[in-house]
RNA sequence: CGGGCAGUGGCGCAGGUUGGUAGCGCGCCUCGUUCGGGACGAGGAGGUCGUGGGUUCAAAUCCCGCCUGCCCGACCA
């Protein structure tokens, strides 16, 4: 089996010598031999022979995927869809979500966190109890039972968890960081992209416990510290971002954002300084607007005009800046007008924010001419007493203002906000735009598509008083726990490191979550010795802990560099009986392209030691 | 929830308006020749045409319902 040729070098005894020691093991078949585990961590990965994997790589992507993450991740393999929303992980992309899972496992409890496992089915009363089985609304599934009783499926875990902090009953039992990895339903009006967004997913999600708001920050801080640790290590170019807390509550939160074409978010940044928010809750600074002087509030007549924009044009009109935008929204089922500037723009969470409504749609123009007298074109808030009024920082103080009359072709001028306008609430509605200024520095901001791929939450007290999770305090005073609550989603990470890692040949993985760290690529399998030398390289490889396949397929070399290059495996070394007869390998790490030959007697230190920088 | 598009072997698609026993490429199996960037030849296997009903001598094709999937939209008064 063992080539016979002479070896001038002299060294070829050290090569046998090796041949035998690893390669023998590879006939002894225990299960434990094969699986040294990793030296990082102790999730054990199988050597694998691709004759033997299933992997179903296919040229063409369903013809409908169009995230970048959706169409590789299918082509190579990685996942099957079941129905909308709900994805198979097949063997590559299990390998690859237990190293990302292992990846955040070991964050978390190097912050002391403690990994519990959580039903996924929970009753109705819970979330009653807490308030969100209403406000989750169509978002959550829900389950009836053969006694008719209702079910949740979870959504997330806040209620199940603060009902176990209820046996946490001194604050000496404090601080706890408590967390799991675990299945999540959403039954989302969309399902997209592939794993980006889906119904179904898994999400570590963690909770921390403290006697006070003190203790909750220093679990924030230790949170966002151990996220920044986890993306890094998954290659992931995160970014932290000021965040609106949503459905969840809590007095702040800060996402992980991540830049990508595929994303569904617009985050603000700034060149300049550190100043990065979600466009749900960015500001910029405005510059100064001077009032027209237009004293007297004065209907006139504007035949036709429904648009801010012929508002302008018209004889008598305004420019944007000077006219106030009258949107009629339905928070709650309660009619409410939201007052902006002409020429800003509304943003819906903004508005949810500051209302505090769980459901919020446009009125419909009949609903709008019910409640103002006017179709949509002639509406506004002046004398409007029996609505709710919110009103943008920006209107503050404005006066000689444009806006609709309430009466269909009338408008009126000259309105002063202060005196005219009866604002039950201001607040910031207004969505900023690129190239404003940065609240912090004044430098243009940009505004930039991001994934979120993390997003962690100061919740406070709301859980836990919901649920009677109650400690007390060194003067023997009871308190509610102060939690908050702290989540990343496994599949969504996995896809988000395929957006930031491709090219137009596949993935291209980081060693730290890659299938395999490396792979053996057997240009052809009639040539004895190569395929002995590939064997005895897959044994010590294997044995030295580097999570490596071999292709041993009886296939053409074009096809296994392909799979590799699709599959994105980042260390690979090919053997071809040419170079193999000269002594040498060929190296190709996935992410240059850049082939290097090497001797067979130094390509396992060679590969052992970038993989372990790598990892 | 509104609008649009689509369901035909494992994947990608044609056929449909003009009803007449289902076809192409890739993949898969066998044999041979090949063998360092997705080979070639020959021979094969594989399909309730999403589903239920209707029209008809006859339906992938025409009509109605349903299911499923994909894309866009769901603030700019």
């Amino acid at each position: 089996m063992f080539p016979t040729r002479r070896n001038s070098t002299g060294s070829w005894n050290d090569w046998e010598r090796r041949t035998a020691l690893f390669g023998s093991r590879l006939t002894t078949s225990f299960a434990a031999e094969l699986r040294p585990g990793s030296p990082r961590g102790t999730v054990p990965f199988t050597p694998m022979r691709w004759s033997n994997f299933h992997t179903p790589t296919l040229r063409d992507a369903p013809a409908d995927a169009e995230a970048a993450s959706h169409r590789l991740l299918i082509r190579g393999g990685f996942i099957r869809q079941l129905h909308a929303g709900h994805y198979s992980m097949l063997p590559l992309g299990w390998r690859v979500f237990r190293k990302v899972a292992e990846i955040i496992r070991e964050e978390m409890d190097a912050i002391d966190g403690q990994e519990f496992q959580l039903p996924t089915m929970h009753p109705a009363s819970l979330w009653k109890k807490s308030g969100r089985w209403e406000v989750m609304g169509d978002e959550m599934f829900r389950v009836t039972d053969r006694k008719g009783a209702e079910n949740a499926l979870g959504m997330t875990e806040e209620e199940v968890f603060a009902h176990l902090a209820q046996e946490v009953t001194s604050y000496k039992a404090l601080p706890q960081i408590w967390y799991q990895m675990h299945t999540k339903f959403r039954d989302e009006p969309r399902p997209k992209s592939g794993l980006l967004r889906v119904r179904e997913f898994t999400m570590k999600d963690a909770y921390s416990l403290d006697l006070d708001q003190a203790g909750l920050d220093t679990a924030f801080d230790k949170h966002h510290a151990a996220y920044i640790a986890m993306f890094d290590r998954m290659g992931l170019p995160a970014v932290p971002v000021d965040a609106s807390s949503g459905a969840m509550g809590g007095s702040g939160s800060t996402e992980f954002m991540v830049p990508s074409p595929a994303g569904e978010d617009d985050v603000v940044i700034c060149s300049n300084c550190d100043y990065a928010a979600n466009i749900e809750r960015a500001t910029s600074t405005l510059p100064e607007v001077t009032d027209r002087g237009i004293p007297e509030l004065e209907r006139f007549p504007t035949p036709g005009v429904r648009t801010i924009k012929a508002l302008e044009e018209i004889d008598g009109g305004a420019p944007a800046e000077h006219q106030i935008k009258t949107m009629v929204m339905v928070l709650d089922g309660q009619v409410t007008l939201a007052l902006l500037r002409g020429d800003h723009q509304l943003n819906l969470q903004k508005l949810l924010d500051t209302s505090g409504a769980i459901d919020l749609r446009p009125a419909t123009p009949e609903e709008a001419h019910e409640n103002l007298g006017a179709m949509p074109g002639s509406l506004g808030a002046v004398g409007v007493e029996e609505l709710r009024i919110i009103a943008d920082h920006s209107l503050l103080g404005r006066s000689g203002l444009t806006t609709g009359a309430n009466e269909d072709d009338w408008h009126y001028t000259g309105v002063s906000v202060e005196r005219d306008i009866a604002v039950d609430e201001w607040a910031d509605l207004r969505e900023v735009s690129i190239g404003e200024a940065c609240p912090m520095c004044s430098t243009p901001i940009e505004i930039v598509r991001c994934i979120e791929a993390g997003h962690i939450f100061k919740l406070g007290t709301k859980y836990a008083e919901a649920m009677g999770a109650t400690v007390l305090d060194p003067e023997g005073t009871q308190h509610p726990i102060v939690m908050g609550s702290y989540g990343i989603g496994v599949e969504r990470a996995i896809a988000t490191i395929v957006e930031t890692h491709h090219d137009d040949a596949g993935m291209i993985w980081p060693t730290s979550v890659a299938p395999f760290e490396a792979v053996i690529t057997i240009v052809s399998v009639k040539d004895e010795a190569s395929v002995a030398g590939a064997e005895a390289l897959y044994a010590e490889l294997t044995q030295r802990g580097v999570d490596v396949i071999i292709d041993d397929r009886d296939a053409r070399a074009g096809v296994k560099f392909a799979d590799a290059e699709l599959i994105g495996i980042p260390h690979r070394v090919t053997f071809g009986p040419k170079a193999f007869a000269d002594g040498e390998v060929e190296y190709t790490p996935r992410a240059t392209a850049e082939t290097e030959r090497v001797s067979i007697l130094a390509i396992a230190d060679r590969l052992v030691e970038t993989i372990s920088v790598d990892r």
